[in-house]
RNA sequence: CGGGGCGUGGCGCAGUUUGGUAGCGCGCUUGAAUGGGGUUCAAGAGGUCGCCGGUUCAAGUCCGGCCGCCCCGACCA
């Protein structure tokens, strides 16, 4: 017996790390804090940029790629953004074997380079709007890390829009959020929670954050992506002015919304089991798996042929065939369980015989026969049920761990066990939310942008609320 | 930065208390049988015990120093 993925019962923490690991998604770098993408866990991550990089498109955005060093005056033009990031951030003081000038920045976020590059670039209203996406790495020096949650180094994908008018950027920043809304539950099967940063939790440097929160097994919120309202702070400290078609000179309206491979931590706490990862077929990179099991060479030849029939039957479907000579089909069911391919299939000398092939979901083991000459049918319609069934389960698990809390005694006594998204009344203060974060360690997610108004009372002052928020602790 | 843990074949660990020929399990290689839920047997390969220094006839083990990683907390996506 190989070691056992720790139970989540047991420690949550554990598992997750056991996971990552042992679905051989990632391995920790020699580095602190970093870590390899193994191809399991990349080709997740090519899967997700697939998707999303269309939705781009398909919103009119264009990719390009900026420098991953940015000199150290960029980072310190404006003011909010310095504080937020530059003690965060790797230094790179010699190049060459000399010391440099002015030391360059790695990227922990690229508004400052890009915005530089846009007074380039931007001189009149026709010049607008600016539609840009990069993906790349980026840098941000945590004190402590997790593989894939929260690491040095990460993968992401950055837009940066320029726009002509306060409202058309505002719009931008809600679309943005809108795609990921629509990934996180379309391709992810991933419900979220949509809305606004308070201040507090709010971008340094934007005007508004809006975030998309996700809940995971352990009940805790998850902050899978954010699009935010820049106003015209970074056009001010970078100078992007435009002229109007009126002829007036003003500054440019700007947003910026990212993701990153965050996004894989959140798919494996939302869906996998103790016996190792979940995917949603959407995502997976093996959607099939064909499991082939034989004794004589003959059998052998049979069940191969078979298997590649289906395989050829099963067009725009991810199929791996698993011949592998020296493990046994028990080691091989346990290993694509482990690895989380959502459906695997059985062919052996008696499904032959019968002319069926069994097939078995990962993600709540169900087996089923079905008859080889139906399989190009029924295994897609079993790919989407089991998308269909992984949403529907985590969003029970947001729904039943979503709940009204009435004074600030029930969400202190309610916030660990047993935990989820408590929404309770808030003046809108600065000081209560402070108050409440510094005691309980839970936040406020967001504030959706259509709350139901429902008039109350803050449960730390007591003032008018016009509606409750949802406080959870996060990852 | 504070607290905890760990550093010994590829991986997981024992051995350190009481100094005396470096071990176990898994994996790997070869062969045979096996094959519908982590298969069995046999034979092999593989280690300057994190680094530096000291004590000693002799150090994985004792002493001093250093380094690194992981986990928990403060910070954050």
């Amino acid at each position: 017996m190989a070691k056992a993925i720790t139970r989540r019962s047991e420690d949550y923490s554990k598992w997750y790390t056991d996971i990552c690991l042992r679905a051989e998604l990632a391995d920790y770098a020699p580095v602190k804090g970093c870590m390899v993408i193994r191809p399991n866990g990349y080709a997740i991550w090519e899967n997700i940029r697939n998707a999303l990089d269309s939705m781009f498109r398909e919103t009119g955005h264009r990719n390009a790629y900026f420098p991953l060093f940015i000199p150290e005056s960029f980072l310190k033009k404006e003011a909010e953004h310095v504080e937020g990031f530059a003690a965060d951030c790797a230094v790179v003081t010699h190049g060459g074997g000399k010391e440099l000038e002015e030391k360059l920045y790695i990227r922990p976020t690229s508004e400052t380079i890009i915005w530089h590059m846009y007074k380039k670039w931007i001189s009149s209203y026709r010049d607008l709007p600016l539609l840009y996406n990069q993906w790349a790495n980026i840098v941000r020096w945590e004190m402590r890390t997790r593989l894939f949650l929260r690491t040095t180094e990460f993968l992401w994908q950055e837009g940066h829009t320029a726009h002509a008018t306060e409202r058309e950027a505002r719009e931008e920043t809600l679309t943005m959020l809108e795609v990921y809304r629509r990934f996180a539950q379309d391709y992810m099967a991933m419900p979220v929670i949509c809305g606004k940063k308070t201040e507090r939790e709010k971008f340094a440097g934007a005007v508004d954050t809006y975030s998309i929160e996700a809940m995971m097994q352990d009940k805790r919120a998850l902050q899978a992506g954010t699009s935010h309202y820049l106003g015209q702070n970074f056009a001010r400290a970078f100078d992007v002015q435009f002229q109007s078609q009126e002829g007036r000179l003003e500054y440019v309206y700007a947003t910026s919304w990212g993701v990153s491979t965050r996004l894989i931590g959140g798919l494996i706490m939302t869906h996998s089991d103790d016996n190792g990862l979940v995917l949603p077929p959407k995502l997976a990179p093996t959607q099939v798996v064909i499991v082939p099991i034989w004794r004589s060479d003959q059998q052998r030849a049979e069940v191969l042929e078979a298997a590649g029939k289906i395989k050829s039957v099963l067009q725009g479907v991810s199929v791996e065939i698993d011949d592998r000579d020296n493990v046994s089909p028990g080691w091989k069911f346990n290993d694509h369980e482990v690895k989380g391919v959502p459906v695997r299939l059985e062919i052996g000398p008696k499904d032959i015989q019968n002319s069926q092939v069994v097939a078995v979901r990962r993600d709540t083991g169900e087996k089923s026969t079905t008859p080889m000459s139906a399989a190009g049918e029924v295994i897609p319609k079993l790919l989407s049920q089991i998308q269909a069934a992984l949403f529907n389960r985590a969003k029970a698990l947001l729904d039943d761990n979503s709940y009204p809390v009435e004074t600030y005694d029930d969400l202190k006594s309610k916030v660990d066990q047993p935990g989820g998204f408590l929404y309770a009344h808030w003046c809108g203060g600065h000081e209560c939310e402070d108050r409440i974060a510094r005691e309980t360690k839970a936040t406020i997610r967001n504030i959706a942008i259509d709350a139901p108004r429902e008039e109350g009372a803050c449960i730390i002052c007591g003032e008018p609320s016009p509606h409750r928020v949802p406080f959870a602790k996060a990852y």
